[in-house]
DNA sequence: AGATATAGCACCGATCTAGTACTATATTAT
DNA sequence: ATAATATAGTACTAGATCGGTGCTATATCT
């Protein structure tokens, strides 16, 4: 299937939590049940953002969580990088290289290499250009600037 | 993972074998040999493709399959949808409808639901938009036209 | 009749996803 | 001190999905 996993819209949510209540840290458990995820499974995810320092923790009681980097900042391609590993959209491009040699066992007799590689890149670069900024704003108007490029790209 | 199953690519292998040798039908077993995809494997799809109605079926001996419709109308999306089942790159928007109820539990109260909806929506249209003639065309310049729109929508 | 080729299932192992649990550690409040 | 709270790290499980294969039936050509 062609879709965010789960992990990556609870990651979405509980970034947009702590974006919106800017004050102090957050505590797991007020995420998780603001936002209806369970518990554990808002756990898992925050310690995975904390990991990618996407967030910064504080421990003991009366700890939680807070944004360590401007929202701006973030690119919804960072975000999914973190949370399910790397971006591969067309499996015989690995880890986003463009013009690597590649692992896939078709080339070099791959009929749609090339195009495979043309739409990865143009996902790739829509991707890194939605902030979680756009994504957490409420009235925002979410990568409504930001588009896959139309400028032509030699092959 | 975001990325395209091995199955939609082998399809589109498969359709761009037959989009290049267009006098006649071709045998799975010719398309196995040519591209090195596995013959059971290009097998399944190709009765997939068949099913779908984008390619015809010719059985008995010297049977084969040939393109049932040109490559510039069929577009990304179809070929996704037909393979691996329904586009649903945000999980709360089930089966691509705009204003649906939808079927997240996290509903009404998710704060990403609208961002998540126009992410959808983007990538939708730019598969859409996206014909298998510019993938299966060599020298053509893939999607070089095709982008997810630039203009602001109000959310 | 035999060879070839698709149609339609049904199946299998490996991997991934979603979700949970447990132990260790750090901080605060009493 | 000690109890309560909260994160860190890791490991685990059930179920679904993916990649791939196999089998029987049917259709067509030689």
């Amino acid at each position: 299937m062609v879709s965010l996993t789960k992990k990556t819209e609870y990651a979405l949510i509980a970034m947009t939590h702590l974006f919106r209540r800017q004050e102090g840290v957050v505590s797991a458990r007020e995420i998780a049940r603001d936002s209806g995820v369970a518990l554990p499974m808002i756990t898992n995810i925050l310690k995975r953002l904390a990991h990618a320092e996407f967030i910064a923790s504080e421990r003991g009681a009366r700890g939680g969580y807070e944004l360590s980097r401007p929202l701006e900042e973030i690119s919804l391609h960072e975000l999914i990088t973190a949370i399910e590993g790397p971006f591969q959209f067309v499996q015989c491009t690995p880890h986003g290289h463009s013009s690597a040699a590649g692992t896939c066992e078709l080339e070099p007799t791959c009929p749609i290499r090339m195009s495979a590689q043309r739409i990865h890149e143009k996902l790739e670069t829509f991707f890194k250009n939605v902030s979680l900024a756009e994504i957490a704003d409420t009235n925002g108007t979410c990568c409504a600037t930001v588009g896959i490029s139309a400028a032509p790209l030699a092959l």
